[in-house]
DNA sequence: CTGTTAGCGCATTCAG
DNA sequence: CTGAATGCGCTAACAG
C-alpha cells in the first residue's frame, strides 16, 4: 500500500530501481539494462538520455539482484587460520588488491586453526555462493573437509597447502628455504642443528623437514632425532622448545625456527636463559620481519614475497573461474621462490 | 535447452532449490520456508518430513535469494587503509569474529590511504548493499566523503576516527596515552621532548598532539615547535624525522613515536646514526609489538587492546543495525583505555 | 535498435 | 496449520 505512484520526481526516496530510470528516460527496462552493461547496440541519443536519467535519479545497480539473475556473486572468499599472522596479513593484502581490481568483493574468514569451525565457515562461504575461494586449511588430511571441497564445484585455490592432483595451489618454496638454511649452517661447521616447525599435516611442516633432511643427506651428515621438534608453528611452541633444547646435556649449536611467529617466542626463551646469539647458539628464522631485522643481533632469515603470493593466488583463482573448468583439467601450481638473507645471528662453529 | 525435466530424482544435479525439497516432501514451498526459518506453526509430523527431505536432497538456502527477498545481505563491510598494519590486523580479527558469530559475512577492503580509491570502494561496498560498515577514513575532512557517508542510510561505525555528532565511533584514548608518556618523560627530567605523529586530519594525530600539549601545560613547561613532526604515520617518516631530529644542533633528549609503524623506522635511523638508547636519547613508542618488547633495549610503549577495539566496533555496529535508527539518535561512542608499559628505553635526564 | 516478457530462489501475504 | 500467489531488481531471450 506504499506509494507506488512514483510519477513525481521525488529524489529523496530510498531505493531507485532501473524501472525508475526507465520511466525518467521514457524507455524500457531492457534499454536501461543495455546502457548499464555497455551493450554497443544502443543509439547514441537514447544512450545519452538514459545516462542522464541515471545521473538524475542517482540509480546504482543492485548487486544482489544481479547476483540473483546471473547466478554469480562477484565475490571470493578467503578462509585461513589467522589474518593477524603477518604472513597471512600480507597475503590477504595482495589477494584483496587483485580481487578488487577485477571487481570482486573479498570475504574474509578466520578459522583459528579449529577444524570444526573451519568446516562450518567453509559451508557458510559456499552457501553465500562465492564465485571462488582462497583457502588455507588447518589440516590437509581431514576427511570431512576433503570430501567437502571435492564435492563443491566452486573453484578453490589453496595457499601454502596442497591436495596433489586435486586442487590448484600457490605455495612458497619452504623446502628450498630450509635446505639453504641448513646447508649454510652445515658449511659454517655446525653438526648439531635443531629444527622447530609444524606437524606434517600441513605442507610447510613437511617441506621444511624435507629440506632439512635433504641438506644433511647432501652433506652426508646424520640428523639427531632429539633435535627435531615438529609439532606446532606457534610462538609459544618456539618459546618452549628453545628452552627445552638449550637445557639438553648436549644442546644444539644452531636452531632453525621454521615458523614465522616463532622468533618472538625463541628470543624470549633465549633472553630468559641468558643464551647469547650467536656466541652460544646460531639462529635462523623463517619469515623476514622487522623483529628479525632489528633484533640484536639481526637475525638471518628465509624470506619470500608474501604479497606476491597473495596476488598470485588471486590470479590463479580468477583464471580458474574464467576457464570454465573444462579445459585445463590439470591443476595449476605456482611456487614462490625463497631466499636466505644473511645477518649476524650465525657464527662459524668448530667442534 | 538444458534438462528442465527434473522429475527424475537425479541427486547429482547442481542447484537444489526449495521447490525440489517441497516436491520431495509433498508439501508446498511455503511450508518448506517455514521449517527452514523455524516458524513454530508447523505440525511436527510435517516438519519431520520436510527435514528429512532437506537432508535427502542436500538443500541449502540460497543466501542471495534471501538477500533479494529481505533486502538485507547479512554482510558488513570493513574499509581501512591497510589491513597489514598490525593495529588494523588485530582489529579486523576481533571484528570479524563477532560479525561471524552473529551470522554476518565480513567484506574487507583496503584503501591504501588513497582518498579517491577510498571513495570508490565506499561506493562499491554500498552498492553491494552491506548491512553495515566499519570504516577508518584516511581523511576526516574530505568533503566528498563526508557527503557520501551522510547521504547513506547504512549504519556506519568509525574506527579510530570521528565525525562528532554524526557517526558512532570506537577509538582508543591516544590523548591520555601520549599525555602519560610525556608526563613520564617530564618527570624523568626531560625538557626537550620530540613528538613524531600523523597530521591533524585524522583523530590519532589530533589526540596525540593534544595529550602532548596537555602534559606540558600541566607541568607549566614550554614546547619547542622545532621538535614537533606532525605529518605522517609511516615507518619511513619515523626514519626520516628521527634522523632529522638527531642532527639538530640541540637534539631532543627524548622522542615519542606516535604511530605504531614508526618504531622500525626509528630504530633503523638510530642504528644508522649510532645513537644509543637510552644513553643518548629516550624513546617511547605507541603500539606494543614484539619488536618493542624484544628490541635492545626493550622499548617503553603505550598499549591498548586492539582486538577488543575490533570486537567493540562490530558490536556497536550490530547494535545500531538492530535499533532501527529511530531511537538512540544519539551517537554511540566507545573509548578504549590505553596504558603505558615501562621498559628500559627511557632514562632520567639532568640538564 | 528497442520493447516485452519470463524467471533467478526465496519470504510473505492471503485464503482456505 | 498449510497451499497458492506475489514480487524483490535485474538480465537475457525473443519479438517487433
Amino acid at each position: 500500500m506504499k506509494s507506488k505512484s512514483n510519477t513525481r520526481s521525488t529524489p529523496s526516496k530510498t531505493n531507485v530501481t532501473m524501472r525508475d530510470v526507465a520511466a525518467a528516460a521514457s524507455v524500457s527496462l531492457g534499454t536501461v539494462s543495455r546502457v548499464a552493461n555497455k551493450h554497443p547496440s544502443v543509439k547514441p541519443l537514447v544512450r545519452a538520455r538514459v545516462e542522464a536519467a541515471i545521473a538524475a535519479t542517482g540509480w546504482q545497480p543492485n548487486v544482489v539482484a544481479q547476483s540473483m539473475r546471473t547466478a554469480t556473486t562477484k565475490a571470493i572468499g578467503c578462509l585461513l587460520p589467522d589474518s593477524r599472522n603477518p604472513l597471512f596479513a600480507a597475503m590477504v593484502k595482495g589477494a584483496e588488491e587483485v580481487a578488487r581490481r577485477y571487481g570482486y568483493a573479498f570475504i574474509l574468514a578466520n578459522s583459528n586453526g579449529e577444524i570444526e569451525h573451519e568446516i562450518e565457515l567453509l559451508k557458510l562461504l559456499l552457501q553465500r555462493r562465492v564465485d571462488g575461494l582462497l583457502f588455507a586449511p588447518s589440516d590437509e588430511y581431514d576427511a570431512r573437509m576433503i570430501r567437502l571441497i571435492e564435492s563443491t564445484h566452486v573453484p578453490i585455490v589453496l595457499v601454502e597447502r596442497e591436495f596433489p592432483e586435486k586442487c590448484d595451489h600457490v605455495v612458497s618454496n619452504q623446502c628450498n628455504g630450509i635446505h639453504q638454511a641448513a646447508e649454510y649452517l652445515l658449511s659454517l661447521g655446525h653438526r648439531r642443528i635443531a629444527l622447530i616447525t609444524g606437524a606434517s599435516s600441513i605442507r610447510p611442516g613437511r617441506e621444511r623437514f624435507k629440506g632439512f633432511v635433504q641438506a644433511h643427506e647432501a652433506a652426508g651428515l646424520p640428523i639427531d632425532q632429539k633435535l627435531l621438534r615438529l609439532d606446532s608453528l606457534d610462538a609459544a611452541y618456539g618459546y618452549q622448545e628453545v628452552q627445552s633444547l638449550m637445557s639438553m646435556e648436549t644442546p644444539p649449536t644452531a636452531i632453525i625456527l621454521g615458523g614465522n611467529m616463532m622468533l618472538a617466542g625463541a628470543l624470549r626463551a633465549l633472553t630468559l636463559k641468558g643464551v647469547q646469539v650467536p656466541q652460544d647458539v646460531s639462529i635462523i628464522a623463517v619469515g623476514d620481519t622487522d623483529l628479525a631485522e632489528l633484533a640484536s643481533p639481526p637475525i638471518t632469515t628465509v624470506r619470500w614475497d608474501l604479497e606476491d603470493m597473495g596476488r598470485n593466488a588471486a590470479q590463479v583463482l580468477l583464471a580458474r573461474m574464467q576457464g570454465s573448468a573444462l579445459k585445463s583439467s590439470q591443476t595449476h601450481c605456482i611456487t614462490i621462490p625463497t631466499e636466505i638473507v644473511l645477518r649476524r645471528s650465525c657464527r662459524a662453529q668448530r667442534d
